[in-house]
DNA sequence: TAATCATGTTAACAGTGTCAACATAGGATG
DNA sequence: CATCCTATGTTGACACTGTTAACATGATTA
């Protein structure tokens, strides 16, 4: 048994990653992932300051995969631009579903994203994506104009993640007009997204 | 000193409701508003089985409030339906981001809203007046249409509250896209509600 | 070889949600 | 009016948390 881990922060990460999306991250402790990686209770203030540290790492590594995960329905090249813009809809909107917990630290204010530049970074890299394949879309358009159309659809898809993963409208048994409509939007979200972008 | 307090129950959830806007729900804990109340540890156990269904409490508050705020939007006499529609939604959006921390409670997923049916009716409820106004303003439209409406509209605020209270992309020093058109659309919410809702 | 410094450990602190066991007050029942 | 029941309060305890201080170890470097 090494005195010294050797690749302690790494596995740090990789185990916060994963309780993370398993549990929530108000359920992951640091003392419970230290004991994982069979080191004692303090050893994660050797790499992280705060729990709020590491959570800013789990959360940024969050930001590049979605980035990833854009950028590949981006290059998609047997498809349109209109269709890989679609695709792009239907990625983030998946990533947020199956991600859920992690997606939810990510936009979640536990951590203080001024606090963390290396966070903010991914964070706004994500939107790059957004940005490229609406300029292609929107020829000629203006710089103003394109930022506000990004933010007007990237807030359309965060939106829909979210009231489809919180609120759970469609599953009360209750026969409701907002539990109807989540479940027919849920269950074809690409009919909803093509009208709602109108594309 | 009386033994019993007599108020207990309500005086607890208004001290949460206060404490959960002032400093976001966990950084309350049941032991503070406890001795803000002059009561014991354990006398908020009388009245609440968790800390989870005191927390519920004040989500279903916040939903009530946010639903007479969209009412009062809905009945401004002198609007037409169109103004009415744009009203609510920038009224939305400045509770959004007045009551951060509540409307992050509301959406939060430390509360299981399927367990508490009382909350889940009240986020319902607040549906129901983007139901009226968008039925107002598509005479003749079918109601599976109506519902995704509704759906897409309030994906649409709720998406650019969660974008401008949470990721904090303008607070960043740095000039990104993200950054600029956050802050674009922060200075004049109506314009952007104009072109992005297209009524 | 010796010293420095990153990285590990142990012990402790104050704070948390929650439960069990006990105390009291006020309303219902005889 | 006396008595009992139940709702509502208290005390004490448990296991858990993030975090700090003080100390130990081992690898790098002078």
């Amino acid at each position: 048994m090494k005195y010294h881990h050797g690749n302690l922060k790494e596995e740090l990460i990789l185990s916060a990653c994963i309780v993370c999306e398993a549990d929530g991250h108000d359920s992951m402790s640091l003392r419970s992932i230290a004991k994982e990686a069979k080191v004692s209770q303090t050893a994660p203030y050797r790499h992280f300051k705060t729990k709020e540290s590491l959570l800013a790492e789990v959360s940024s590594r969050g930001f590049i995969e979605l980035k990833e995960i854009l950028h590949n329905a981006n290059t998609k090249k047997t498809l349109s631009t209109r269709d890989k813009f679609l695709e792009m809809g239907q990625a983030y909107i998946e990533f947020g579903l199956s991600k859920r917990n992690t997606y939810d630290l990510m936009h979640s204010s536990v951590i203080d994203k001024t606090q963390f530049p290396e966070l903010l970074n991914s964070a706004v890299g994500t939107f790059e994506e957004l940005v490229y394949v609406l300029a292609e879309l929107n020829p000629g358009i203006s710089a103003k104009d394109l930022d506000i159309k990004c933010i007007h659809h990237w807030a359309l898809v965060h939106g829909l993640v979210g009231l489809l993963r919180n609120e759970n409208l469609d599953a009360s048994e209750i026969d409701t007009p907002a539990g109807n409509a989540m479940g027919l939007v849920r269950s074809d979200i690409k009919s909803f997204l093509i009208s709602a972008l109108e594309v």
